[in-house]
DNA sequence: CTGTTAGCGCTTTCAC
DNA sequence: GTGAAAGCGCTAACAG
């Protein structure tokens, strides 16, 4: 019925052995042989059996990329950046030679599901795993994702952190890419205070998240060093007390999920709390397009009434009107090393660690204060 | 070493056979037995073996999904959906029950890319394979798809279409949900029209292309009732001649990929070579994104200056200043369904074929035509 | 309900 | 440079 290694070797009258050498190019074959093999290869039409291959040889050929949100282009664009590294171009036969299969896994920003997919893709004995974006901060949740990983690592698989930093103590089993998110909070804050601006509103991602933290560091930082204590003015939100514990949440954030309904009702908020701020600073700039709708729904202009700002420099953030200042993170670029490194095509980083520079991009939705 | 099936059974005193139900749960097992092979399981912290499971079963837990650009919100949403239909919602656990895995692959719109994981999926002997988006309309493409797929099939893969159309001979081996582009295409024109636009211009995706060729005879199709024959305006670009070979291309029609880049050049040319034109209907929102922004360029508003119209009402339109008239496609909705098809807990549609229907979405960028 | 017995299709020493 | 043989770890009859 379905056409095995056997068939092929009997076929070109060579031993399955010597059609597996063939296949998988890694041993020193005939010329002459390779082709009668190849040939009968095509002829029957024959497909390799990966999980007969993958339990003899002790490895796989994918590649797991584990995304928080496949629909955000954050994600998207990270993910499919890392694949273009990983599947090989096709040589047009469609009959797929050594390429490995990188397949992309949504978890939905769930730690569970993050765990599961790990176990799902230690399972199949994946050859690499790249996780993407922010991490959950849950220390129980860490030592999970510590231990998992160390027994991935110990059976043989690549991991590559991408835009997330690395876990506490796994620093020497995976390389990090990280981007440098507090730098490119700082500095877009600090350009806010530049125009002018000294009451800012921040709507920060959810709580437990390490990217969100880091980029409301780096904004608090540049407050702080402009001498503008946020934490001052605290006495904030009901359920303000943050993770890490160090007092009230100040009156002029306000977190919630990395999504434009969140940056909507997150910036009303802000209005309502502190009708003199004068810029909004959003988590990431899908976030800040609900900052801006919020905006114009109140009948205030950008930037003359309001200065809105984003992060990411996605794709259609150029095209806002006004068109969004925001910090660019070079995702694809990001993305495609990481894949490497997954791949071995790459060294890991010097120290296993890289940070990824964040530039600030200033637009026109951001503009000094009136009056 | 890596501790197999065996050293569970023997742990809990057992057969081989016995914990392979346990762990399959596809089999009746007394509850003591139970609990007693899954105690040794966590303490060996065991995982199944993939590979081996999926040769001696010969079927795998792997689900393909198979995009043409993972970067673009488009297939990041149905993709995403697609996805929670197929991963288990995890246990919190991390330990992974009958959970099957599901792949995005990332063909980037290449049939090249596409055959080859086609390929990979099936050397993998995936469970099933969504094929989402448009597809390549060449006659050589086609019947290599429908080689593969019928041979996919054969081997027991589940195939399922999603917002791609059947090929012409799969009919039988596949279930397919189709969006109704022409219809949407058709609305949307009739739309403009009815506002009092009689030269609209129409940046199409690419040429070869499915989704491309329906949407564009959807507008037609508009036109022409209305007694406004697109034919007739021809004479138009150089390269001009279609797929389909029914004469030169008119001229208020330019082809381009589906990005944003595409629209705003596009969208030059198209006000170049017609400076009467009064709106701009484009492929998709993407698309859209950089029709505005040329238009605005070129020192027009809109819609007092033009009207312009995207397709798919992705979440980033009804931000556009003004919000995007569109027309909206269900697409997390399209690919949830198509996963639950893809898993056999929902039939297939009638027929093999559901058409899913296109809502339009009027909202501020279009309007009647100045004077 | 549980154990025994064969493989699933491939890779990989080890000889020749 | 090529063949023979021994598993890889699991599932699926088949008995009991």
């Amino acid at each position: 019925m379905t056409v095995t290694l056997a068939d092929v070797a009997a076929r070109a009258r060579v031993s399955p052995a010597t059609v597996s050498r063939v296949l998988n190019g890694n041993y020193p074959v005939a010329a002459s042989t390779r082709e009668r093999v190849l040939r009968a290869v095509d002829d029957l039409d024959y497909v390799l059996n990966g999980p007969a291959s993958s339990l003899a040889a002790a490895t796989s050929d994918l590649v797991g990329i584990l995304v928080n949100d496949i629909a955000d282009p954050f994600f998207g664009i990270m993910a499919g950046a890392t694949q273009t590294q990983i599947g090989g171009p096709g040589d047009g036969s469609g009959r797929a030679g050594g390429e490995k299969l990188a397949v992309i896994c949504n978890t939905g920003g769930s730690p569970e599901r993050e765990l599961t997919y790990l176990t799902l893709l230690q399972r199949q004995r994946a050859a690499a795993v790249v996780l993407t974006g922010g991490a959950v901060e849950d220390p129980a949740h860490q030592a999970a994702m510590s231990a998992k990983l160390a027994r991935l690592a110990d059976a043989g698989t690549r991991i590559v952190f991408c835009g997330r930093p690395p876990l506490p103590d796994s620093d020497a089993l995976a390389a990090a890419l990280t981007f440098d998110n507090r730098g490119g909070g700082r500095r877009l804050t600090e350009h806010l205070i530049s125009l002018g601006h000294r009451r800012i509103g921040y709507v920060a991602g959810p709580r437990e998240r390490t990217t969100t933290r880091h980029r409301l560091e780096g904004h608090r930082e540049a407050m702080r060093r402009a001498g503008l204590d946020v934490e001052a003015e605290g006495g904030g939100e009901g359920d303000g007390v943050r993770a890490g514990g160090d007092g009230a949440e100040p009156q002029l954030t306000v977190h919630g999920p990395y999504d434009r309904r969140s940056g909507y009702e997150a910036t009303l908020e802000l209005l309502r709390r502190a009708p003199d701020v004068t810029a909004i600073v959003a988590a990431n700039d899908t976030v800040a397009l609900g900052a801006c709708a919020a905006v114009r729904d109140r009948g205030m202009r950008i930037p003359q009434d309001l200065s809105v700002a984003g992060f990411d420099d996605l794709p259609f953030s150029v095209d806002a009107v006004p068109a969004l200042t925001t910090v660019r993170l070079p995702l694809f670029e990001a993305g495609a090393r990481a894949g490497r490194i997954a791949m071995g095509k790459e060294n890991p980083p010097p120290g296993g660690i890289a940070t990824i520079a964040a530039e600030l991009m200033i637009r026109g939705s951001t503009a000094p204060p009136r009056g």
